[in-house]
RNA sequence: GCGGAAAUAGCUCAGUUGGUAGAGCGCAACCUUGCCAAGGUUGAGGUCGCGAGUUCGAGACUCGUUUUCCGCUCCA
């Protein structure tokens, strides 16, 4: 089966089995919507869980919070997210592709910049140890006419984009014959705005001030809250805030299932620190992150690490940790230098001073952060995607099993009579009663006891407990394992501790 | 957003030149069995994605539309 193959019927199977379901269904769906199903819900709150407690517990300056989706409109314009998330797009009608209009104009001076650097080429070899390049460009007719034209179309672009002049644009195009690298022509549509934050009306509808936006990103409601948090929690740097939680982006083209969605839940943590220490920051958090990652038993060569050479608007320093999905290597999650550009700009734009005053070193200064961002739903795939097993057994027969971690899987034990009489039940049930206090568990009598540990394989159960006559005498039961498929016999008094060995969160923190 | 393909039971699919909607698996109940997807009996479940049109008659033909998949495009 081809990973292509495969991951359609991971698909498949996770609507199946109550994991994942498109939403809205009945109605014929939304598009890159999804919502999680019984068995889904409980394997992303343990991913959570992981998460929260590797950040909160596991170190004693890293705190969290849980801000709303709805901020203040201005917020998104100290963010950034106002300009860089306003994506002016026009379409070649020939070749059918698209662009971002401003990308096709920087090509455009890009080139001209490049007719001028083969001018001064020539002249360097002309004039040789004499030439003053300044001087070149300065009174070369080509040079001066290209600089100019550059200098002209520069600030076009800029004032146009400034006054969101979406005609002004496609002028600047069509005046500077800019034709499609593909087709060839300049047979081009109209500017069109796309707008990747969602927005909706606060109050009365109407008046454009009551426009606000739904979070595209979690880290502004930490930044916003720096102050607050920095002085009831006496938090001294450098110290972190964790938050979980959903943000929206109305992405152009949302596919590959529950990969890129527009309503998705991203799980990030901005620590602060003074500027000039981010860079080893930087690295501590890299190395912490991808521990975190490889300590899931999921294989340390399914990660890998991916700088960015195209920083973001705030980034000083960016890589992503991409993990091995079926459709390739692709970002998991995103550790950032963000220097103070958060907090520079809530301070312009707010009028309040955030600012850290070092005991030790006396100074005040606005702290420098370190991000590390992971989407929760990417999470939830790629343990979904690694786990995912067609096995052929000894005798011919096929399984599907999916192998998650213990701790994250979404039912911890099955109690199985291995007969629906004779007083098993009853006794499986008392052992339900047992575990269901600290263990997610199901109960199941129905058909044969082979085509139940199938089933309990199929959703990623690790544990079996089957109840059989030998138990009512000797109080003992068989515990058949989902990986190995093999099988131990077991006091029932014994099995709250041998569950927890292997399921608890804890034991998966304390190999941190 | 563009181009291509697809949509029939929970799932996988069949359905002849247009003529009363089917199978296997699954699901539910009962009987039988008892450690890796057993067998039997009975049953539930479909206005054939949706909306028009052609026709005496459409699951099938035409148009539109929605959703999904593939390829572009976009991706802090």
């Amino acid at each position: 089966m081809t990973q292509d193959e495969l991951f359609k019927v991971l698909v498949a199977h996770c609507k199946e089995y109550g994991f994942i379901f498109p939403s809205s269904e009945i109605y014929d769906g939304l598009a890159a919507v999804y919502d999680y199903g019984q068995m889904g819900v409980e394997l992303k709150n343990n991913i959570k869980k992981y998460w929260w407690g590797a950040m909160t517990r596991l170190h004693e300056n890293i705190v969290g919070i849980d801000s709303c989706i709805f901020m203040h409109p201005k917020i998104w314009e100290a963010s950034g997210h106002v300009g860089a998330f306003n994506d002016p797009l026009i379409d070649n009608k020939d070749s059918k592709k698209r662009y971002r209009a401003d990308v096709l104009i920087e090509d455009y001076i890009a080139k001209l910049e490049e007719k001028n650097a083969k001018e001064v080429e020539k002249g360097r070899k002309k004039f040789g140890d004499a030439f003053d390049e300044e001087k070149f460009l300065q009174t070369n007719p080509n040079c001066v006419r290209n600089s100019e034209k550059i200098a002209q179309v520069r600030k076009r672009m800029a004032d146009a984009l400034n006054a969101n002049d979406l005609k002004e644009l496609r002028q600047i195009i069509i005046d500077c014959e800019i034709a499609c690298p593909i087709s060839g022509t300049k047979n081009w549509t109209e500017v069109r705005q796309f707008n990747l934050m969602f927005s909706t009306q606060l109050g009365s509808v109407g008046e454009e001030a009551n426009t606000i936006y739904l979070r595209p990103e979690t880290a502004q409601g930490i930044f916003v809250n720096y102050l607050n948090v920095q002085k009831t929690g006496r938090m001294k740097i450098p110290f972190g805030i964790a938050q979980i939680g959903k943000a929206f982006r109305n992405e152009i083209v949302a596919r590959q299932f529950i990969f890129r969605m527009r309503e998705f839940e991203q799980m990030e943590m901005q620590f602060f620190i003074k500027p000039g220490t981010e860079l080893d920051w930087f690295a501590q958090w890299k190395k912490n992150r991808m521990a975190w990652h490889v300590n899931l038993g999921m294989g340390a060569e399914n990660y890998r690490f991916h700088d960015h050479d195209k920083l973001a608007h705030y980034a000083n320093a960016a890589t992503d940790i991409e993990f091995n999905f079926p459709f390739g290597f692709k970002e998991l999650e995103g550790i950032h230098s963000r220097t103070d550009f958060d907090l520079g700009n809530h301070q312009k734009f707010s009028g309040k001073k955030i600012q850290y005053f070092d005991p030790e070193s006396n100074e005040s200064y606005t702290p420098y952060v370190v991000e590390t961002s992971i989407g929760v739903d990417r999470m939830v795939l790629a343990v979904l995607s690694h786990s995912f097993k067609e096995e052929t057994l000894e005798n011919g027969e096929t399984r599907v099993v999916l192998s998650i971690p213990a701790p994250l899987a979404p039912v911890k034990a099955a109690v199985l009579p291995l007969v629906k009489k004779d007083g098993l039940p009853e006794l499986a049930q008392k052992i339900m009663d047992m575990l269901k206090f600290d263990f997610n568990c199901q109960y199941d009598e129905k058909d044969s006891i082979g085509k139940r540990y199938r089933r309990q394989d199929a959703i990623g159960t690790p544990f079996c407990i089957t109840v059989d006559h030998d138990s009512l005498e000797d109080g003992c039961v068989t515990v058949r394992y989902r990986d190995t498929m093999t099988q131990d016999r077991i006091k029932i008094e014994d099995l709250p501790a041998m569950i927890h060995r292997e399921v608890d969160l804890g034991v998966l923190l304390r190999k941190l």
